[in-house]
DNA sequence: GTTCATTTGTGCGTATGTATA
DNA sequence: TTATACATACGCACAAATGAA
């Protein structure tokens, strides 16, 4: 059984990355290029291209070209005591997230069943991005009861951090509570969002956060670029 | 903007299958009476069918046709007590796992740092298959001290279950202590193992399992078919 | 066991659309 | 505006796997 045509070049520009022979930014031949310099057509150029983008090795602009990718990926501590910026930011990773937008709805089921709230119950709907080192690495919505935490998004903009928002509500401490997690192809919308190829899936992350004695207080759902990102849990009580 | 041509039908599919006008395990057209029905060509039909079948909603073989998908995904409870059969046993799915493999090596870096060995200790090493309904999930390498537990591999395969394996190995109980996760897209022969399209990614978990005093027992490296698991997990103590 | 039709997989050429600089 | 580079799309040919005759 020979090789196939196109993972010769992906196994090939693999290879050059990983060796040092090209490096974080740099721009590839284009495809006409890689098609002739392979003696292949640019069909299987694309194939190969698309590989490596879905392992986030590689960033394919339309109009502009074919980069390196240039960064590397982040590792998300989930822990009883989850806290984003601490999390990332000792990886020297410059953490900054963005309040796209602060609402206050019905709650959906999903958020009333987590928040054990009666069911139409006022939320507030807080859609955030978060960006590593100013590249998109998730986007995402987080419902707090309206009742409890009325202007809980607002603050946390001004607050610049989710502790000291929810210590500004007299809740000095709170903890993860459950966290679930799986993988799906990302959306066109999505894609775009994180800035990524569209066929880069997501980790569809959904989350439960509570105060010490159990009482959720908060619920998200997080949509992470599965190229830029892994995951990891301590299992003890730390 | 107009939709693009392969999006229609990937859209048109994915509905029939939500609705029900198809249902788990029915055999598509073919290519070529999808491409004639819709009026596109060929490629555009096969783009669509692979992007349903990297969400795990269909599944394409060669030489046989392409069908429906016919196993829900599996959710798989990671927590401090982490067991497969209990895990997966309750969702109603029938759950076998096989030896592949047992060894006597030198453990590798990652696994004696895991396990707390000095370089080049002997450690088991077993290579397992896991299916739900018949259906391949996952499949990984687990390691043991070889002096402490000699024959785990063997053990493990006549007693049917892990715990009953610890327990004979005087082990009363054993908690999860690490895991950690990411994304990537299959190799070859992983996709081969798992049954899947080669484009399906698959998640990479990496796990310590300890003693309840903190000793740690095992690490393992377990290959999960993206479109077949969710993960979840409770942050409390059990 | 072999042959053959069917179906998906790989590969190339070409044309045209769209985003970027 | 123009040139460049990636994106979508169609047609065709042949390879490889499957299953039935």
């Amino acid at each position: 059984m020979t090789r196939e045509n196109w993972t010769i070049i992906r196994d090939k520009i693999s290879d050059d990355i990983r060796s040092g022979r090209l490096s974080a930014g740099d721009q590839l031949p284009t495809e006409k290029q890689l098609a002739d310099r392979f003696e292949i057509g640019r069909h299987s150029v694309r194939r190969a291209l698309e590989a490596l983008a879905r392992d986030g090795k590689i960033s394919i602009e339309q109009g502009r070209g074919t980069f390196v990718a240039d960064a590397p990926r982040l590792t998300y501590q989930i822990g009883k005591r989850t806290r984003l910026r601490r999390n990332l930011i000792p990886q020297g990773v410059d953490v900054t997230s963005r309040l796209i937008s602060a609402n206050r709805v019905a709650a959906p089921y999903r958020v009333s069943q987590a928040l054990l709230l009666s069911s139409g119950a006022r939320v507030t709907e807080s859609r955030r991005i978060t960006l590593a080192n100013d590249l998109p690495v998730a986007f995402g919505c987080a419902y707090h009861c309206a009742e409890r935490f009325p202007d809980f998004a607002e603050r946390r903009d001004v607050l610049g951090s989710t502790t000291e928002t929810y210590r500004s509500f007299g809740v000095d401490d709170y903890v993860r509570q459950h966290t679930s997690l799986f993988a799906r192809s990302a959306k066109a919308e999505e894609a775009k969002t994180l800035k990524q190829h569209p066929d880069v899936p997501v980790l569809v992350v959904t989350a439960i956060d509570a105060t010490p004695d159990g009482t959720p207080i908060s619920t998200s759902r997080v949509i992470w670029s599965a190229a830029r990102v892994n995951f990891a849990t301590e299992h003890s009580d730390g």
